[in-house]
DNA sequence: TTTTTTGCAAATACTTTGCATAACG
DNA sequence: CGTTATGCAAAGTATTTGCAAAAAA
């Protein structure tokens, strides 16, 4: 556990409220995933918080993991890293950015100068060694927008 | 194809120096992967990849796409965007920024007050609606480093 | 001619879905 | 109680691997 205690009960109930308001049961598998993941700053995957959530909830299966992940990032109160239907490529190797589509998962080059040069905080180094830094945008891309 | 002539035979010719650096043969496969990814900006996966090739070159097999993309990112030629072992999810609502792992796919939480209001480039409008902008800083975890 | 690479096929890993039962509100 | 959520099991995708045959150097 890395958040502190107060941000910890914060998001709970900023959690229930979500819940409420979409007309959706508190359940306990809810309770668990979701306080799993907020307590985390190492953004789990789903067979990761399955797996450490089993030792106290031994009947939890992980397709209700998945579910209730999926169902977090629909209420907007959890959200999704990297891409959505596999690892992708990228050969370009100029500096540049991405714009990447919470909708479909497409993603797309930014060119912007202000952003090539960060200048990253002295404390990265208690965490590893940076190589590159790039800046990612995120929004629904023109395609998403007009099928609306 | 949204890469300049000029930049794509820049970029074969890198290719070539580093297949050739690493004692690795030139083969037909290896050309049509990497210039397929050089022309395209919009990082496509393994699967997109070898089903645009599969029309001039019919015998090319869905393995030798995943087993040379991989091969590129070993050799330093080629990045690979996203996560290693799946979707990852995040419940942090808090301004973040992101470290990851090159080697082991390990992400962690940076704070960064100078990343928290990045001002975006106004021709994002053309690509999609932005709603959120965060660093991602690429390089070797700690744990990465030390098992060298 | 030697070594590397490919394609095939099968294995592995990851994620989603249908449906009967259980449980929240 | 009525409706929603869960667990199970099975299906659906995505990715990796072993190995014999083919091809680069």
């Amino acid at each position: 556990m890395r958040v502190s205690r107060d941000k910890l009960t914060k998001r709970m109930e900023e959690f229930r409220a979500a819940l409420k308001r979409a007309g959706l049961k508190i359940t306990p598998q809810r309770l668990a995933v979701f306080a799993r993941l907020a307590e985390e700053d190492s953004h789990p995957g789903a067979r990761a918080i399955h797996g450490k959530l089993k030792k106290k909830m031994p009947g939890l299966s992980l397709d209700t993991v998945y579910r209730t992940l999926w169902l977090f990032v629909d209420l907007g109160i959890v959200e999704n890293m990297g891409e959505i239907d596999g690892v992708r490529f990228d050969a370009n190797t100029e500096p540049h950015h991405h714009f990447i589509c919470r909708k479909c998962g497409a993603s797309f080059d930014i060119y912007c100068r202000d952003f090539d040069d960060l200048k990253l905080p002295g404390e990265l180094s208690e965490i590893g060694e940076a190589m590159k830094a790039m800046v990612e945008v995120r929004g629904i891309c023109r395609k998403c927008l007009s099928r609306k």
